[in-house]
RNA sequence: GGGGAGUUGCCCGAGUGGCCAAUGGGAACAGACUGUAAAUCUGUCGGCGAACGCCUUCACAGGUUCGAAUCCUGUACUCCCCA
């Protein structure tokens, strides 16, 4: 593959290089590189969203590079003020072990643990004193770290930044110092960070990472960048069934950003076929996603369980089993909206009824209306219970 | 160190002694329509209870009062101005 062709692959899905011309003359020296990807272990699922960048650096990895994972374990603790108009709350130290342990096999779907590289910057960051801290400090300088527009914004508007929070850019850029990262990737959010990087490299005395960011993967809500906090993702480890359907979920608008950032399919073609048809677009595209993290079968299984489940509204022939709770039984009698609640399907009991009134709630896709209704227990076991639009349960 | 402003439900934000579980908007949820899209319309949106009702909530802890989100005192946190 010619430089130009690599550099034409490595660019689909990403809104910014700094430089290219950088990227070129890294990729012309024939040299392995080292990919930098940080990532927080904030949460406990790999997202689509987070997906978008893991799959950039799958792509160098296919070109023979070595993706340099960094987990934060250190950064988690401080709290990324990315994109945030607020101090995130600090993770403890057992949160961000229960949440490496939880990714990192997540991340393999993705990459190549051949070519993988991982590394932890507790072991650097955390080994740091004071002193070491305050000379990195030395090297930057307020107006600078000012500039970003998340800490500016909060400033402006009165609000509240920890001195904690302008130490996570130096932190960040300092672990390019220490894996010697020929390459950074990030979000479009990441920028300052990772230019950070390239600026504290050169102060190190080496050469500065190219920068490559990608744009930020929109949620199923399809206004929010997809995040576990907001409940808008998918993760790689869903079910086919849920990732099928949850990316049937999106608006319309976002067809084009998915398909740029979470499939392989060509754009021209993916643009052509969702100006003809956004819905077929869309079945096209949940069936391309679940396929890349479970298989073509299972993709067309999913789209199938989806078609006669949802748009033909016929009862799941497979649900998950639920089993009733005897201590809501009594006198063989369990009230329905208990259950409900009972089984994790409404918040509250309250709930439970005003989802049944307003008649979101049916027994073998028979609706029942009765929001105090008391049904016998043995007449209920096989039948399927339907709560909302999306929850089905196999009574047991 | 001094002075001032503020902290309300998932978020924003009204509310200055009883009519406040607390106006409004957003989010969310359910229904209709549909393509689990968008737009629109309707309804719900602290907990328990069949219900009269009861319980917990307006930063935290005390206090005044028949009665407090609303008044007083202290504590914590945030912002502004001065040094």
């Amino acid at each position: 593959m010619t430089v130009d062709e690599q550099i034409e692959l490595l660019k689909r899905g990403t809104s910014e290089v700094i430089s290219e011309a950088d990227l070129r003359k890294k990729l012309e020296s024939g040299k392995k590189l080292r990919v930098k990807l940080g990532v927080d272990p904030t949460v406990a699922h790999v997202t689509l969203g987070w997906a978008v960048v893991l799959r950039k650096l799958r792509d160098f990895q296919r070109l023979g590079h070595t993706a340099v994972l960094i987990i934060g374990d250190f950064t988690a603790q401080i709290g990324d003020p990315s994109g945030k108009s607020k101090t995130r709350p600090q993770l403890s130290r057992e949160e961000v072990i229960a949440n490496v342990a939880a990714v990192s096999s997540q991340v393999y779907k993705i990459l190549d643990p051949e070519m993988t590289e991982i590394t932890y910057n507790a072991d650097w960051l955390g080994a740091m004193g004071f002193a070491d801290v305050i000379k990195l400090c030395g090297q930057y300088t307020v107006a600078r770290i000012m500039e970003r527009d998340d800490f500016s914004k909060r400033w402006n508007e009165h609000k509240p930044i920890s001195m904690h929070e302008i130490l996570y850019p130096l932190c960040q850029g300092y672990d390019s110092v220490m894996v010697r990262a020929d390459i950074e990737l990030g979000g479009n959010d990441q920028k300052f960070n990772n230019l950070v990087g390239r600026d504290l490299q050169q102060l190190y005395g080496q050469e500065p990472q190219v920068v490559m960011l990608c744009p930020l993967l929109v949620g199923t809500d399809g206004h929010e960048k997809m995040s576990q906090s907001l409940g808008n993702y998918v993760s790689v480890v869903d079910t086919p069934n849920d990732i099928y359907g949850k990316t049937m979920s999106i608006p319309d608008a976002l067809l084009e950003n998915w398909f740029e950032l979470c499939t392989d399919v060509d754009m021209d073609e993916a643009r052509r076929q969702a100006a003809a048809s956004p819905y077929e677009a869309k079945k096209r595209l949940a069936k391309e996603i679940t396929a890349l993290y479970h298989s073509f079968e299972e993709a067309e299984k999913a789209a199938d369980y989806f078609r006669d489940t949802f748009s033909q509204r016929q009862q799941p022939v497979e649900a998950e089993e639920a089993i009733v709770p005897p201590d809501l039984v009594l006198n063989g009698l369990v009230p329905l909206a208990n259950l409900i609640a009972a089984l994790g399907l409404a918040k509250s009991n309250g709930n439970a009824r005003d989802i049944i009134k307003q008649g979101g709630v049916s027994l073998d896709g028979e609706k029942v209306g009765d929001p105090f209704a008391k049904l016998a227990v043995e007449d209920l076991s096989g039948r399927v219970l339907k709560v909302g639009k999306v929850h089905f349960r196999r009574l047991v």
